[in-house]
RNA sequence: GCCUCGAUAGCUCAGCCUGGUAGAGCGAACGCCUCGUAAGCGUUAGGCCGCGGGAUCGAAUCCCGCUCGAGGCUCCA
C-alpha cells in the first residue's frame, strides 16, 4: 500500500539554499537562501497513490503533534529520498500545495520543489523533536506513537463493585452513603467539576511555614521551610521503614537518563513531552519521571534465579520530575518535582505475583493508616483488563472485600497499558478533586522490554512479572491530604491539626513571667531528652498572646509555668485536642506522648528551641 | 497549550471605576507594662505601586505589549 512518508523535526533553526534544479518540472523560483527559527521541519515524500485525503490527514497529524510541542511554525520540505515509490512530480507538487493551503492554524512555509538544496539544521533535544510517520489513504499509522493514538481510542467500562464482588452500573448505583465515591466516579468517568478557588491547603502550607512557591524556579517546584522539611523527612523515613520491613531493598538510581538509550525510546513513545530535558556535552538527557527504568536497568544486570524471587527493589525518589501542564499545578497536590517512594517486585509467575500483590495491598493500607488516614478518608479504584478479570476474579474480589466498601471499577476491553491490573487509593478533597495516593500494578510487559531475566526451574531464561507499588504516593501529596483533611475538620467545627508524630513542635513551654525562664529551660531540656520536640516561648509577651500563637501553630501541648508550677510536681498542660487544661507530672506527659507516637519515627526539632531566635516566615 | 483573573511595605490587603502628597492591619526594631490559658500599650523604620512603552501639564490609577503567578479547561504513565 502506498503512503506518504514524513520525517518531522523540531528545530532551533533551519537554513537552506536552492542550488540547482533537480528535475525539469522544478518550480520557477529565485534561488535565495532562507532561514527559519523555532520551526518544525517536515520532510515529505509523496508516494504514488497519495491524494488530497492523504494531504488532509497528514496535516492533521502534523498539526496535532505540533500542538503537543507548542510550536506553530511549519516548513514543508519536499524530500524524495524517503521513498522508492514516489508519486509523479506534478502530483507530488499539487499534494504539497494542498497541504500548504490547508493551514490548520499554522504558519506554513514550503521549500521549493524539484531543487537540489543545501541546508543547515539544528534539531532540538527533546524526545518528541524527532518524529516520523506514514500516512496512507484509508488508514493511518504513526510509527512513533501508536500507543498515544490507541490511548484515545481505548475503551473503558466503568462500574461500582461492592464488597460481595458484584458489579453495578454507575448510573444505577445508590451513592447515598458513599458521597466521596460518587465524586470520584463522576470525576473519573465524566470529568465534570467546577470550582474557582484555591484549595484550602495552599493557605495552610504557607501559614504553618511548611512550603511555598518559588518564583525563581519553574512552576511546580516548591521550597520547603524547616517545618516542611521535617515533616517530609518523617514521612519518608516512615514509608521507607515499612517497605524495608516488608522486604524491600533500598537502592539509588540516577535522576537523568540518555533519551537515545535504546531502553528509553520505547518508554517515551507512550508518554511524550512530559519531562524536563537537559542537554550536556551533546547528550540529550531527561529527568526521570519515575524510578521504574533506573530499577529495571539495575535488575537487568542482576543474575537471578527463580529462587531469588520475588525480588523487591525500593527507592525513595527525591525527585521524580513530570512536566505537568502549568494549569494543572496547584499547591502540593500536583508538582513537577516530587518525592515518590517506588517499590518494584520481580515475580517468577502470575501465582507469585498475585501473592505478592496481596502483601503489598496490606502494606499500603498499613502505611496509609500510619499516616493518619483511614478507610473513610479515601476511595479505591481498581482497573483491569476484561481477560484478567475473568481469570482472577478471586483476587479482585478479595481486595474489594478487604477495603470493606464499594470501589470504582474501570475495565478495559483490551490491554493498552503495560499492566493488567492496577488499584489506587484516591483522596477526594474539599473541592471535589480526586488524587491518587497508594497504588500497585501488575506489569506484564516491561520485564521483556528491559530484558530482565531469571533462570527458572528448568534452567530456561524467563522475564519476570513486575509489580509497581507506591505504598503512600508522593510524599508532598501526603502532606496535601493531611492539610486538606485538617481544613475539612476546621470547616466542620473541629480543631485542625497534624498527627502528633508529624507536628514540628509537639510541646511548647510558656513562662508567665521572665523570672520563670530558668525553670522553663530546665523543663524543656528534660522533655527534649525523651525525644520529644519541645520548644520554649522566651519572648517577653503576655501569656494570652503566647497561647494564641501556640494555638495558631497547631501545637498540641502547651505548658504554662508560673509561681504555682515552679513549686509543685504537677504541670498545667493545655491539650489542644480537648481544649482543656489538665494537671500531669512531666513523666505522665512524656508517657502520654510516647504512647501516641509509638512505632513512628522521631527526628529532633528543626528550628531553634527558643521562639525568640526564629525568623518569622511570612508567606 | 487554551480561557479567566491577578501583581501596591517582609506578609495580608485597601486605594484604581472618577488621574493631582502612598494607606491600614499584622510582622520587625526600640521603649513601657511583668502579665495565669486565643491578640497589653506607645514610638520608629520600612514602597522603582512587576517590567517596558503610549496618550496626558501630570499616572499606582487610562491604553498597548511583556514577564511572572493563580484558578478553570485539557491532562494526570
Amino acid at each position: 500500500m502506498q503512503s506518504m512518508r514524513i520525517l518531522q523535526l523540531h528545530c532551533d533553526y533551519i537554513e537552506f539554499t536552492p542550488v540547482k534544479k533537480e528535475i525539469k518540472s522544478a518550480e520557477e523560483i529565485e534561488p535565495k537562501s532562507k532561514r527559519l527559527d523555532e520551526v518544525v521541519v517536515a520532510f515529505v515524500a509523496v508516494e504514488d497513490g497519495d491524494n488530497s485525503d492523504v494531504a488532509k490527514r497528514a496535516m492533521n497529524e502534523i498539526s496535532e503533534s505540533m500542538k503537543k510541542i507548542g510550536c506553530s511554525k511549519l516548513l514543508l520540505y519536499p524530500y524524495a529520498h524517503l521513498s522508492s515509490k514516489l508519486a509523479s512530480p506534478s502530483t507530488a507538487l499539487s499534494v504539497l500545495k494542498e497541504m500548504e493551503m490547508q493551514g490548520n492554524g499554522l504558519e506554513i512555509q514550503r521549500a521549493p520543489f524539484g531543487w537540489t538544496k543545501s541546508y543547515k539544521i539544528q534539531v532540538k533535544g527533546h524526545p518528541l523533536a524527532e518524529h516520523s510517520k506514514t500516512i496512507s489513504a484509508g488508514e493511518e499509522k504513526e510509527s512513533t506513537s501508536e500507543a498515544l493514538k490507541a490511548e484515545s481510542k481505548i475503551q473503558s467500562f466503568w462500574h461500582i463493585m461492592t464488597t460481595d464482588g458484584k458489579m453495578h452500573d454507575i448510573d444505577k448505583f445508590n451513592f447515598a452513603k458513599h458521597q466521596s465515591l460518587e465524586v470520584l466516579a463522576k470525576y473519573e468517568a465524566a470529568k465534570k467539576r467546577s470550582v474557582d478557588e484555591p484549595p484550602p491547603h495552599v493557605k495552610l502550607m504557607k501559614k504553618l511555614a511548611i512550603a511555598d512557591y518559588e518564583p525563581a524556579s519553574d512552576a511546580g517546584n516548591m521550597r520547603f521551610f524547616p517545618n516542611g522539611r521535617l515533616i517530609k523527612s518523617l514521612i519518608e523515613r516512615y514509608v521507607t521503614e515499612k517497605v524495608v520491613e516488608y522486604g524491600g531493598f533500598e537502592v539509588e538510581t540516577p535522576i537523568m537518563y540518555d533519551s537515545h538509550h535504546p531502553s528509553m525510546e520505547s518508554y517515551f513513545n507512550r508518554f511524550p513531552a512530559r519531562q524536563y530535558n537537559v542537554n550536556s556535552e551533546g547528550k540529550q538527557l531527561f529527568l526521570r519521571f519515575a524510578a521504574c527504568f533506573g530499577q529495571f536497568l539495575m535488575a537487568k544486570d542482576f543474575q537471578m534465579s527463580y529462587r531469588n524471587l520475588p525480588l523487591r527493589l525500593y527507592e525513595l525518589t527525591r525527585y521524580s520530575f513530570r512536566r505537568e501542564q502549568s494549569g494543572e499545578l496547584v499547591g502540593l497536590r500536583r508538582l513537577r518535582a516530587f518525592t515518590m517512594p517506588d517499590c518494584h517486585a520481580m515475580c517468577k509467575d502470575m501465582e507469585q505475583a498475585k501473592e505478592e500483590f496481596r502483601k503489598r495491598f496490606d502494606l499500603s493500607r498499613q502505611v496509609i493508616k500510619g499516616l493518619g488516614l483511614d478507610e473513610a478518608d479515601f476511595e479505591m479504584a481498581i482497573r483491569f483488563t476484561e481477560e484478567f478479570y475473568n481469570e482472577n476474579k478471586d483476587l479482585i474480589e478479595e481486595l474489594v472485600s478487604k477495603i470493606g466498601k464499594p470501589v470504582l471499577v474501570e475495565m478495559w476491553k483490551d490491554r493498552f497499558f503495560y499492566f493488567v491490573l492496577k488499584w489506587e487509593f484516591n483522596y477526594v478533597d474539599n473541592l471535589g478533586k480526586a488524587s491518587a495516593l497508594s497504588t500497585d500494578q501488575i506489569d506484564v510487559e516491561n520485564g521483556k522490554r528491559y530484558n530482565i531475566e531469571f533462570i527458572d526451574e528448568t534452567n530456561k531464561p524467563q522475564n519476570p512479572i513486575i509489580l509497581h507499588n507506591s505504598p503512600s504516593g508522593a510524599v508532598e501529596r501526603v502532606i496535601y491530604v493531611l492539610l486538606e483533611k485538617a481544613a475539612k475538620d476546621q470547616r466542620e467545627g473541629r480543631k485542625p491539626g497534624l498527627p502528633l508524630w508529624l507536628a514540628p513542635t509537639q510541646v511548647r513551654v510558656i513562662p508567665v513571667k521572665p523570672e520563670f525562664l530558668d525553670y522553663c529551660e530546665k523543663l524543656t531540656e528534660k522533655i527534649s531528652q525523651q525525644d520529644i520536640r519541645v520548644d520554649l516561648d522566651d519572648r517577653n509577651e503576655s501569656v494570652g498572646k503566647s497561647i494564641r500563637d501556640a494555638e495558631t501553630d497547631w501545637i498540641r501541648y502547651i505548658i504554662v509555668i508560673g509561681e504555682k508550677e515552679a513549686n509543685a510536681a504537677k504541670l498545667s498542660i493545655r491539650d489542644r485536642k480537648t481544649g482543656a487544661v489538665k494537671e500531669l507530672t512531666t513523666d505522665e506527659l512524656v508517657r502520654e506522648i510516647k504512647k501516641e507516637t509509638r512505632g513512628m519515627p522521631f527526628l529532633k526539632m528543626n528550628m531553634s528551641r527558643y521562639v525568640s531566635k526564629r525568623p518569622q516566615i511570612m508567606v
